[in-house]
RNA sequence: GCUGCCGUAGCUCAGUGGUAGAGCACCUCCUUGGUAAGGAGGAGGCCACGGGUUCGAUCCCCGUCGGCAGCUCCA
C-alpha cells in the first residue's frame, strides 16, 4: 500500500499501481475534479493513466488552471498532427515538433506540397472527426533509445526528424510515445485521456519555420492554432485578436494619416502632417523632462569615417547592420547609434569632476540595415530617432544615476498610462568587447542598482549589447501585451576606447563610466506602440486635431464658428472647422472616425450666446459652454498632459 | 535574407483568356440641416513592373519590386 496525500492534508491508502485517474474517485464531492484532465503528483503533471508506485502528494489538474490548458493544447497539437497525416497521407508527411506556446500551440511539418489556406478548414474538420471518434490516448515507453528508434522507424516511412530528436536525447532518458488510434507521436506528455475530451480549437495561420531554428536547415511548414476548454473562451480569444487587429498601428496610422511607408523607401517611414504633430509633441514632452533633470542636448554627425567606427568597435561588431559607402575613396558609414558621437563630444576639452555626472541627450536619427523580411510598420524600421542620452559619471555615481533613470522611466510611462512594468538584466553576449573583469564590474553594478531600488527582475543571460550589460524594461499596454521599451546600458568600454578622462578631485586623471539610456526607445517604435495602446484615440495633448467646430448651417453659423476657432487657437489649441456640405450627424460621425477629442457644435443658440455645445470623443454630451471656458479647460488639460478629459471630471 | 500567401480606383474589395466594376473617400449641383452615413451627377485604373505562352493576357507561366504571416536576425 502507498500513502497518497491529497490537498487539505487528507491522506488515503491505495495499493501500489493505482492510476492517477482512479484517485479522482476521492473527489466525488468536488464537481471541478470530475473534469480533471491530468494530475499533479509530487508537483509534476502526469497522465490520469499513470500508475502511482510510491507515497506521493496528489492534486487533480482541472480546467481553469494553466497546467490543464497546456495539457489540452498539447493533445490538440497531436490531434492536429493526426489530422494532417490523414489529410496528406501519413507516408507523405514528416513530423517535426508541436509545442504549446503562449495563447496556443503550433506544429511543424514537412509536407509533400505547399499548404494553402483552403487546407485549414479541411484539417479542422478532420480534427473534429478525431474528437468525435474519442480515441484513447495511450502512453508507450521505449525500453531504450535504440528501441525507440526501431519503433519510430517501424511506425512510418518518414521519420528522419524524429530520429534526429531521439538521437539527441541524453543516454538513459526514458523515451515515450503517445498513441491515439492509428497515429503515434514521440512525446513526453502528459495528455488528455482521450481525444473526445478536446475542447474548442481553431487553426489560425500558416508560416514557414526552420528545423531547430537554423536558417541553414530545411524550412518546414508551421501551422499555428489555439485551443480552449470552452467555445466561449475561444470566442473571447478570437475577439481579442480582432481587437488587436483593429488597433494595428499600420491600419490606424493610415486611417488617421499619421505616417506612411512608401514602396520607394521600405523601412524608412514618412511622417505625414498629423503624425509629425504627435512626434513633435512627444519629443517636446521628453525635452521638458530632461530640462528638469539638467541634461544638455547635442546633435552629433550622422556620417563619420571608418577610423571612428573602428575605434568604437562598431566596424567589427555591428558592420552588417550599417550603411557604408566611400567618399573620395575613403570609407564612411551612417551612424547606427549615437554613442560614438557622444564620446567625441565628451572628449572636447579637458573635463573636471565638477561637471559630472554629465548628462548628454541626443534625439539622434539612426540608420540600421534590417533584412527586408524583418521590417514591420513603425516597430521595426531602418531609420529611427532615439531619445538617447549618455551619462558620463564616476563609478561611485552609477547607482544614483540608475536610480534616477528608473524613476524617470516610471514617471514617463505613468504619464502614458503604461503603469505595469517589468525589468530584465541582460548579461554579456558571446560576441562582445571588453575584458571579463569589466563585465563582472558592470553586471554587478546594474544588479546592485536594481536590488538597491527593491526591484524584482529576471536575468536574460547573453542578451546584453556587445559593449555592456543592460536593464531592459517592458511595459503592459492597454490590451494587455508586454512591450519592450526602455533600455539602460552600462559601458566601461567606450570611455576606454576613446581614452576619455576627467580631472579628479585630487588632481589626477580618472576615467568616467558611460550609461547609455533611451526612455522611449525609438520615437517611431514608441509611437507605434502608443497608437495601439490608445487605439488612435490620443489624449488631448498628443491629438493632431484637438477639437473640431461644426457649424449647424454654414450660412448661418459659419461666422460664429470662425470666431470660435480664433478664440481656441489663441489658447494654443489645434482646431479646425468642418466646412463640408453635410448634416451635423455626418460631421459628428466624421469627427468620431478621426478620433478628435472634442466636437464643438455651433447652431443658433450657441452663435447667439458665444458658446459651443461640447461633445466628448466617448459620446458624452456636456451641453453648451462659453467659448472662453472651453478654451481655458482644454488649454489646462493639454498643459497637464492629462489622459482623461478635464471637462468631464468637473461636470 | 528564407518559406508560404498576396498585389485591380486614394481606401476596402468584387470580377473575367476578348483591354474593368461596387461601396466609402474626392469634385460639382440641390439641400442649410441640432450630435455616428440627406439626394443627384461627375471625375478617377499601364488591373505593381519586365519577359514569355496565345490570334488576343488584368486573368496562364517565369522573373523583379513591394506587402502580409512566420522563421532567422535585431532589441
Amino acid at each position: 500500500m502507498i500513502q497518497i496525500r491529497l490537498p487539505g492534508d487528507r491522506v488515503v491508502l491505495r495499493p501500489a499501481g493505482t492510476t492517477a485517474g482512479q484517485v479522482l474517485a476521492e473527489f466525488k464531492d468536488d464537481p471541478a475534479a470530475k473534469k480533471a484532465v491530468a494530475a499533479k503528483v509530487d508537483g509534476k503533471v502526469v497522465d490520469l493513466s499513470r500508475k502511482l508506485e510510491r507515497d506521493c502528494a496528489y492534486e487533480p489538474v482541472v480546467p481553469g488552471s494553466p497546467e490543464a490548458l497546456d495539457v489540452l493544447r498539447h493533445t490538440t497539437a497531436h490531434v492536429l498532427a493526426q489530422a494532417v497525416a490523414r489529410h496528406f497521407g501519413i507516408d507523405q508527411v514528416e513530423f517535426a515538433i508541436g509545442p504549446v506556446i503562449e495563447d496556443g500551440f503550433y506544429y511543424d511539418f514537412d509536407l509533400p506540397r505547399p499548404i494553402s489556406p483552403e487546407d485549414l478548414p479541411k484539417i479542422e474538420e478532420l480534427m473534429a472527426q478525431i474528437r468525435k471518434e474519442d480515441l484513447r490516448v495511450e502512453r508507450i515507453e521505449a525500453a531504450s533509445k535504440d528501441h525507440a528508434l526501431e519503433m519510430i522507424r517501424a511506425d512510418r516511412s518518414k521519420s528522419r526528424l524524429k530520429q534526429e530528436l531521439i538521437e539527441g536525447f541524453p543516454a538513459g532518458e526514458v523515451v515515450s510515445f503517445y498513441r491515439q488510434g492509428e497515429f503515434t507521436d514521440l512525446c513526453t506528455g502528459p495528455h488528455l485521456p482521450s481525444t473526445g475530451r478536446l475542447g474548442a480549437f481553431k487553426l489560425l495561420s500558416i508560416a514557414g519555420a526552420y528545423w531547430r531554428g537554423d536558417a541553414k536547415r530545411d524550412q518546414l511548414t508551421r501551422i499555428y492554432a489555439t485551443a480552449f476548454f470552452s467555445k466561449e473562451e475561444l470566442a473571447e480569444h478570437l475577439r481579442r485578436l480582432e481587437e488587436a487587429e483593429k488597433r494595428d498601428h499600420r491600419r490606424v496610422g493610415a486611417a488617421l494619416e499619421l505616417f506612411r511607408i512608401l514602396p520607394e523607401a521600405p523601412g524608412f517611414p514618412m511622417w505625414l502632417p498629423n503624425g509629425t504633430i504627435v512626434f513633435n509633441e512627444l519629443t517636446a514632452y521628453v525635452r521638458e523632462k530632461l530640462r528638469r533633470r539638467r541634461y544638455v542636448e547635442v546633435r552629433t554627425p550622422h556620417i563619420m569615417n571608418a577610423d571612428l567606427w573602428k575605434r568604437s568597435g562598431h566596424w567589427y561588431h555591428y558592420r552588417e547592420n550599417m550603411y557604408g559607402f566611400q567618399i573620395e575613396e575613403k570609407d564612411f558609414a551612417v551612424k547606427p547609434m549615437n554613442c560614438p558621437g557622444a564620446a567625441l563630444f565628451f572628449a572636447q576639452g579637458l573635463r573636471s569632476y565638477r561637471e559630472l555626472p554629465l548628462r548628454v541627450a541626443e534625439f539622434g536619427l539612426c540608420h540600421r540595415y534590417e533584412a527586408s523580411g524583418t521590417l514591420h510598420g513603425l516597430t521595426r524600421v531602418r531609420s529611427f530617432v532615439q531619445d538617447d542620452a549618455h551619462i558620463f559619471c564616476s563609478l561611485a555615481q552609477v547607482q544614483a544615476e540608475i536610480t534616477d533613470l528608473i524613476g524617470l522611466v516610471r514617471e514617463v510611462y505613468g504619464d502614458m498610462g503604461l503603469s505595469a512594468l517589468t525589468m530584465f538584466l541582460s548579461t554579456r553576449p558571446a560576441d562582445r568587447t571588453g575584458s571579463d573583469a569589466m563585465w563582472d564590474t558592470s553586471e554587478d553594478a546594474l544588479a546592485g542598482a536594481l536590488r538597491a531600488n527593491g526591484i524584482d527582475y529576471s536575468v536574460n543571460p547573453g542578451d546584453g549589447a556587445f559593449y555592456g550589460p543592460k536593464i531592459d524594461i517592458k511595459a503592459k499596454d492597454a490590451i494587455g501585451r508586454w512591450q519592450q521599451l526602455a533600455t539602460i546600458q552600462l559601458d566601461f568600454s567606450l570611455p576606454e576606447k576613446f581614452d576619455l578622462e576627467y580631472v579628479a578631485e585630487d588632481g589626477t586623471r580618472a576615467r568616467p563610466v558611460v550609461i547609455h539610456r533611451a526612455i522611449l526607445g525609438s520615437i517611431e517604435r514608441f509611437l507605434g506602440i502608443l497608437i495601439e495602446h490608445f487605439g488612435g484615440a490620443f489624449p488631448l495633448w498628443l491629438a493632431p486635431e484637438q477639437a473640431v467646430l461644426l457649424p449647424v448651417s454654414e450660412e448661418k453659423h459659419g461666422e460664429a464658428a470662425r470666431k470660435a476657432q480664433e478664440i481656441l487657437e489663441d489658447a494654443g489649441l489645434r482646431v479646425s472647422v468642418d466646412w463640408s456640405n453635410e448634416k451635423v450627424g455626418k460631421k459628428v460621425r466624421n469627427a468620431a472616425i478621426r478620433k478628435i477629442p472634442y466636437v464643438l457644435v455651433i447652431g443658433d443658440r450657441e452663435a447667439e450666446s458665444g458658446t459651443a455645445a461640447v461633445r466628448l470623443r466617448d459620446g458624452t454630451d456636456l451641453g453648451a459652454r462659453p467659448l472662453a471656458d472651453i478654451a481655458a479647460a482644454l488649454r489646462a488639460e493639454a498643459a497637464a498632459r492629462s489622459l482623461v478629459p478635464h471637462m468631464k471630471q468637473e461636470s
